[in-house]
DNA sequence: TCTGGGGTCCTAGGACCC
DNA sequence: TCTGGGGTCCTAGGACCC
């Protein structure tokens, strides 16, 4: 065997699950949901759940309410702490960037990708675990591919505490009869987009009709669905440190905003926060977003250009309050958010984007 | 049952320009 | 009556990720 470049993408299990345990060991084997302030009863979602919790049909993203009511009797909730997770966070990839010859991509609080060189990866990914585990106490899993598409999706046939490893030679034989939706950058809305053309598997989906697939879904994502089908995706692991194109502040209220007042407040304190995080960067903001959610299912963004770039906190808020008053009257306001957005350093934009949203 | 909070990227369509 | 052809910039919204 000669030595190749694999990718490993390495993803922590049940992450803040294992944090919270690490530190009061006697929540070990319990269901243990963690969400909001804590408090089942508030608005609030799940933002991870043990493996004990997940037996009851508790998951991520799920409403604390539903949570409470599925849980059993022992389950315990607790708040979100977000230092604690960010400390651990930091302390898994301080140790698998020190492992030899990898380099490093961070994709999350609790994945990142590692490229390597080598002619037997599963050697090293028992090494990353090994380490991540005698370093932090926490147990990760390891998903080996020959791009960053394999790897990442192999990881879910690895979990809890394994490996799995996915390549163009096993690819159809492991993905090719599961559905789209298992694919990563799949969702709901794309699954069904594609089933309207009869489109259900991985297989079909690489087997579909290309031209099909640019007229329904555009030339650059038609076409990274259709790549997607076979696991085709980028395979460079890039150690660049990630440059925030935004900063934003969003809040649920537990009542309902009713007011103009009450709305204006709101937006000033969010908007504040929001534009020192960029300030904090030093750079200049371009755009202010605003998010407002209606009663049951209406969410809206209205995005403003700012005049000139600016980095006075006052003129970012009062064109955050602008777009406020023209929000429609009379209507109770749930969640609101102001988002920020920065001027980006020039740069020779790498033209190898990969269009799965969020950090990669 | 009724939905966090942090992000990024893509597309469509209109305005405007030559 | 019918409606260039190319381009850029901007807004709004959709979709997805962790």
């Amino acid at each position: 065997m000669s030595a190749v470049p694999w990718v490993l993408h390495v993803d922590m299990d049940q992450f803040i699950a294992a944090v919270e345990v690490l530190r009061q060991p006697e929540l070990a084997g319990k269901p243990v949901i963690i969400g909001g302030n804590g408090d089942p009863t508030e608005r609030a979602v799940v933002s991870t759940a043990s493996y004990e919790a997940r037996e009851f049909g508790i998951g991520s993203g799920m409403p604390l309410k539903i949570a409470a009511r599925k849980a059993p009797p022992d389950a315990v909730f607790l708040p979100v702490d977000h230092a604690a997770y960010e400390a651990a966070s930091a302390d898994v990839m301080q140790t698998l960037r020190a492992l030899p010859g990898v380099v490093l991509e961070i994709i999350g609080w609790d994945e990142c990708f590692l490229g390597v060189t080598t002619d037997d990866p599963e050697d090293v990914a028992s090494a990353a675990r090994a380490a991540v585990l005698e370093a932090t106490g926490l147990h990760c899993s390891v998903g080996i591919g020959d791009n960053k598409i394999r790897a990442k999706i192999a990881t879910e046939f690895g979990k809890p505490r394994g490996m799995f490893r996915l390549t163009a030679d096993n690819w159809f034989d492991v993905m090719g009869e599961r559905e789209t939706r298992e694919l990563w950058g799949v969702g709901s809305r794309v699954q069904k987009r594609l089933a309207e053309h009869g489109i259900r598997t991985v297989r079909e989906l690489a087997d579909a009709d290309r031209a099909g697939l640019l007229s329904e879904f555009g030339p650059k994502m038609g076409a990274w669905y259709h790549g997607l089908g076979s696991g085709l995706g980028p395979s460079v692991v890039d150690d660049t440190p990630w440059v925030a194109r935004s900063h934003s502040r969003e809040t649920t209220f537990q009542q309902n905003l009713t007011s103009a007042s009450q709305i204006e407040a709101a937006i000033r304190e969010l908007a504040e926060q929001a534009f020192d995080d960029c300030l904090a960067e030093g750079r200049p903001v371009i755009r202010v977003h605003l998010k407002v959610r209606y009663a049951p299912f209406v969410t809206k963004t209205i995005g403003r250009k700012l005049t000139e770039p600016t980095q006075d906190r006052e003129t970012f808020v009062a064109a955050a309050v602008a777009i406020g008053r023209t929000l429609d009257e009379g209507r109770e306001v749930r969640l609101l958010g102001v988002r920020a957005e920065m001027e980006m350093p020039a740069s020779g934009d790498s033209a190898e984007r990969t269009p799965v949203r969020g950090r990669i």
